[in-house]
DNA sequence: AAGTTCCGTTGATAATTGTTAAGCAGGAGG
DNA sequence: CCTCCTGCTTAACAATTATCAACGGAACTT
């Protein structure tokens, strides 16, 4: 008899899953684990046993670029409840980058053992755990072209619409979304400098779309934020509902 | 008695299946296609009932940025032969981009329907096809990276090396490559101008490292270009041969 | 309380890259 | 043969963004 927790909700992109098919996976997460901000959750090329569920909070997915003295941080992808965090992990085995704790995180962690057995016995429960991490690779080519073709302004924006669009399905629509992310990490997202992120900043409070400070993100006008960020969510494969 | 072609090779990222593993899948192409430079294969959001392994050339995936005047175009990946072009087609059913011919390209198709098959009686194959999409999902994070933080003459380095290194599997290693990408492509895969495209190369060949012209990349100092890239290929997952 | 560190803010300056324009070469098609 | 297109090349100029520096405040440590 497997040692339980209490299981994860079926909440965000984890509704990609059939409610029974959430059913029989959430019972197999053995393990609870809360990180504080800041923290590293797993380093880049350690062989991993277990995959992750946000639960609650942030979690960033990081490499270090070049090895510079000074060590320099990019976010290749952001993870909001409800979001496998690394179970690209179970095929591949190691990651090649590394898993951080923006905010204070509760993680629920299923082994990969059990992952196989419940997905020996339904290849349906395979093909959308399958589906969940391409999702996150549509993600990636979105961020991609984001900082590959957008001005800065376009960049920040896009990032935000996607956050709040993400977190609507997660944790429920609001015209304010604590995200508790510092300019410098939004700059290491979107490819920019903490001070070029500053002025963008003002540039989108004062045009009346959003303002940002100490970690809320306050959406005044949607319609125009989505608009400047040319944002079109098919990328993102939204469950409906 | 299904249709069937003479199987495709198992060269370059298809190493990562076994050689009984690549005999089984092989078996079910039923289908091969040719395409000339510059044809559209597939158009985001058409559902696909077949999945696509690159036989020989060189298959880009795009995005189409805003929707300016003038269509601008972002290249998300390429695709070199061995690697499946459009798998993650088989999860998800649509795409979010587009898949075009570089060069003149030769494909070879097999029907979701029998990958179905083929991996409900061998999980293992699953797993490693799984894999497959999300060596995918590593190289655009470093795509990410790359275009959100290196300049322009880095990333020209970096795409170079990762596309030689990648070549070196699937087609043997040289000292000469015919890429057949265009300035404006290396600009739509870096996020530059054609014309600064054109600036980086000529310093390129100033320092020696590499020249590139008509489309053939001559690697005249493999070492220079690498540490130019600041190149580490573990985020490939290379198949050890 | 004093010191330290990190984050946010602003200004000045420099570096990088985009844009525009023009010329040229070569291939496709009349 | 001529024309038209596309791609490559270079130069001049403009726009964007990074870098450097300085300062204030908040949180934390000593």
């Amino acid at each position: 008899m497997p040692d339980r927790i209490a299981p994860p909700d079926r909440i965000g992109m984890l509704r990609h899953l059939s409610p029974q098919q959430w059913k029989i996976t959430s019972q197999e997460f053995d393990e609870r684990r809360v990180h504080t901000a800041g923290e590293v959750i797993s380093d880049r090329g350690v062989p991993l046993s277990h995959s992750l569920v946000l639960e609650r909070g942030l979690v960033g997915r990081r490499i270090l670029s070049g090895r510079q003295r000074v060590a320099k941080h990019y976010l290749v992808a952001l993870q909001v409840p409800g979001d496998f965090v690394d179970l690209h992990a179970y095929p591949l085995g190691v990651l090649d980058h590394d898993i951080v704790a923006i905010t204070d995180v509760t993680l629920a962690a299923i082994p990969h053992h059990r992952l196989s057995a419940i997905m020996a016995a339904d290849q349906d429960l395979t093909r959308r755990l399958w589906s969940l991490t391409l999702v996150d690779a549509a993600i990636h080519r979105q961020w991609s072209l984001r900082n590959g073709t957008m001005r800065a302004l376009q960049r920040v924006a896009h990032l935000f619409v996607e956050l709040i669009t993400r977190l609507d399905l997660a944790v429920g629509r609001a015209e304010s979304y604590r995200l508790d992310l510092s300019q410098r990490h939004i700059g290491d997202a979107c490819g920019l400098s903490s001070v070029h992120v500053n002025r963008i900043l003002r540039d989108l409070r004062e045009a009346g779309s959003c303002t940002y400070a100490k970690g809320v993100l306050v959406v005044t006008d949607r319609a125009a934020l989505v608009q400047i960020a040319g944002f079109d969510d098919r990328y993102l494969y939204l469950p409906r509902v």
